[in-house]
DNA sequence: CGGACAAGCTGA
DNA sequence: CAGCTTGTCCGG
């Protein structure tokens, strides 16, 4: 019996037998211990937790075995266990780790029996049983206002599928309503035992490691969604791990978004709805162009949005927190100082050059507009933009942000940070006061994620008909989210994403791994200059390590001896 | 990770 | 040289 111990720094399998009595006719601990399951260990004097991994296996020459001490809980069946391999793998972590989310959350020694699978009924909209039809992945372009329901209800006329949603909230709601359908649901983490049994499991991220029976079909719902990534390592991405499983087991996955991201893209075909329907599914956008505003004080609200709190039904204002916003702009133009080779905002060092924060290119403090040296700062958090919003509707305003609700709650006018987005369900309008801070973040997803929280706020307006508007502050009226929005054309986005992408060489046209930590030198040291991949840095103690894809990536980290000490490789880092 | 054991340091 | 700290090694 080779065992994996669940305890950090012990990297490595141990072998083990079963007591004698276990296997006895009648003793259930013997049917437990299979791969995949928890068990007990006495390892170097003290007892620890283990997977099983592999059960009949010839022991290394001239080692006692010692007996297993204990039998806890069923654990991940064989699937899962190789798609935790072949995930620890590609983001060069620990097994461990990745067993860890893929167990039950509470010892289950044995499975209830499964209730035989029910089929939903076909809807009355739009039918997507033939997006199951192939097991190629695709992904499915839904505009805002479109649910993913019916998709989810496809899934599971083909038997038992596996749903992943954003957020906890969300994949209750589609447990519930599936449930009413008649469909028989797991909700992960809680019901591991009963996917394992057998029938659809809904649940976010680590449900990508759930135990699902006779699986039949994978969705991941709103892709783009950064939860779907662990943020610890190994760090993750659950549609990545979904299309590897989906691959495995021979059965379609689906992956739906209203602004589908590159990596999505690069892994599977795109299904797009006709132009009409996809438009009816935005709202109306309004671009408010800053640059010839005063920005002083008092200049968060432009003319227009005092025209929209004029009338009636709620309205949200969304502005990001103080501090992270440190945005500059030219005095005379209006133009906001921005990265020459990346188009990241930049920020002002002590010697008043201009640093970027992505690529660490530095230029001189000039206006690549007008040439102008008078470059000023643009700054306000949310606590002071509510007071001005209050003065200018003269009506309380509700604030929301991720920490807290201050203000009126029974107001019908909202402002907060982009959590606000979450709490208020529907409105008339949602005003972006400052859009240019998310398009500027020195992120190389900024582009993407900015248009996450349009498509955020689309869904708090409703479709086009619904007569929402989303209204759009900014200095960069052109930009390509701004116009793919306005258009109601995400494929705008990703035409100019793709652009960018491939001249910096980002992802998914290079595998990135940023790698930190005290250990970091002498890994770095190792990795040396294997061929086929750049090293870049140290930048901030933090190296950057760049294949031409991951097959190569993988193999070249695994390849280093890891040397002692602390050491952090995150593998698809969203921030480079 | 954490226990075992060895080598190094201190004070009487 | 007992009694303690610090470092390195290794687990079935």
């Amino acid at each position: 019996m080779r065992v994996l111990p669940d305890v950090a720094g012990i990297d490595r399998t141990f072998d083990y037998v079963v007591p004698a009595d276990w296997d006895a006719p009648g003793d259930p601990r013997g049917a437990i211990v299979q791969p995949g399951s928890l068990v007990r260990i006495d390892l170097h004097g003290r007892r620890v937790g283990a997977w099983v991994l592999e059960v009949d296996v010839a022991p290394p020459e001239g080692v006692t075995l010692r007996p297993l001490a204990k039998v806890s809980s069923l654990g991940p069946p064989v699937d899962v266990l190789d798609l935790a391999r072949a995930t620890a793998w590609r983001w060069y972590g620990r097994l461990a780790n990745v067993l860890t989310t893929a167990s039950p959350p509470t010892a289950v020694r044995a499975l209830p029996l499964a209730r035989p699978h029910v089929v939903a009924p076909q809807g009355a909209g739009v039918s997507y049983d033939e997006a199951f039809a192939t097991a190629a992945p695709l992904v499915l372009r839904l505009p805002p206002a479109d649910d993913a329901f019916d998709v989810l209800a496809a899934a599971t006329r083909r038997g038992n599928a596996l749903i992943l949603a954003p957020s906890v909230d969300e994949a209750r709601t589609f447990a519930t309503r599936l449930r009413r359908s008649g469909v028989i649901v797991a909700l992960h983490p809680r019901d591991w035992a009963v996917g394992a049994a057998g029938a659809t499991v809904v649940g976010v991220r680590a449900a990508a490691f759930a135990p699902v029976r006779d699986l039949a079909a994978i969705v991941v719902v709103d892709e783009h969604v950064e939860t779907y990534q662990e943020e610890r390592m190994p760090t993750w991405h659950a549609r990545d791990v979904c299309i590897d499983r989906a691959r495995r087991a021979g059965v379609p996955c689906v992956l739906t978004s209203p602004a589908p991201t590159l990596d999505a893209l690069a892994l599977a075909d795109e299904r797009a709805p006709s132009r009409a329907v996809e438009r009816a599914g935005w709202p109306i956008v309004d671009v408010v162009d800053r640059r010839r505003d005063d920005v002083g004080h008092g200049g968060l609200f432009s003319e227009r949005i005092v025209s929209v709190l004029r009338g009636e039904g709620p309205v949200v204002c969304v502005l990001n927190r103080t501090g992270r916003s440190r945005l500059l702009a030219c005095a005379p133009c209006g133009e906001l100082a921005r990265c020459e080779r990346c188009h990241s905002a930049v920020t002002q060092r002590d010697d008043g050059a201009l640093a970027c924060g992505q690529c660490a290119m530095i230029r001189p403090a000039l206006c690549a507009s007008c040439g102008s040296q008078q470059l000023k700062n643009l700054r306000l958090g949310v606590t002071r933009a509510r007071e001005e919003l209050e003065a200018l509707a003269q009506r309380p305003v509700a604030e929301v942000t991720a920490e807290h609700e201050r203000g009126d709650r029974t107001s019908d006018l909202y402002i907060g940070t982009e959590a606000v987005l979450h709490q208020v369900r529907s409105a008339r309008a949602v005003v972006f006061l400052d859009f240019d801070q998310e398009l500027l973040a020195p992120r190389f997803r900024a582009g993407e994620q900015a248009m996450g929280l349009l498509v955020r706020a689309a869904r708090v307006v409703g479709g086009r008909a619904a007569g929402g508007r989303v209204v759009v502050q900014t200095r960069l009226p052109r930009h390509e989210v701004i116009d793919a929005a306005l258009h109601a054309d995400p494929g705008r986005l990703v035409a100019a994403e793709r652009e960018t992408r491939t001249a910096l060489g980002y992802p998914p046209f290079s595998a990135l791994a940023v790698v930190s930590g005290v250990a970091a030198p002498a890994f770095v040291d190792r990795l040396g200059s294997t061929a086929g991949i750049d090293v870049m840095g140290p930048n901030d103690g933090r190296w950057l390590v760049r294949a031409p894809d991951h097959a190569t990536l993988a193999e070249v980290l695994a390849a280093v001896e890891r040397p002692p000490g602390r050491l952090r490789v995150e593998v698809d880092p969203h921030r480079v």
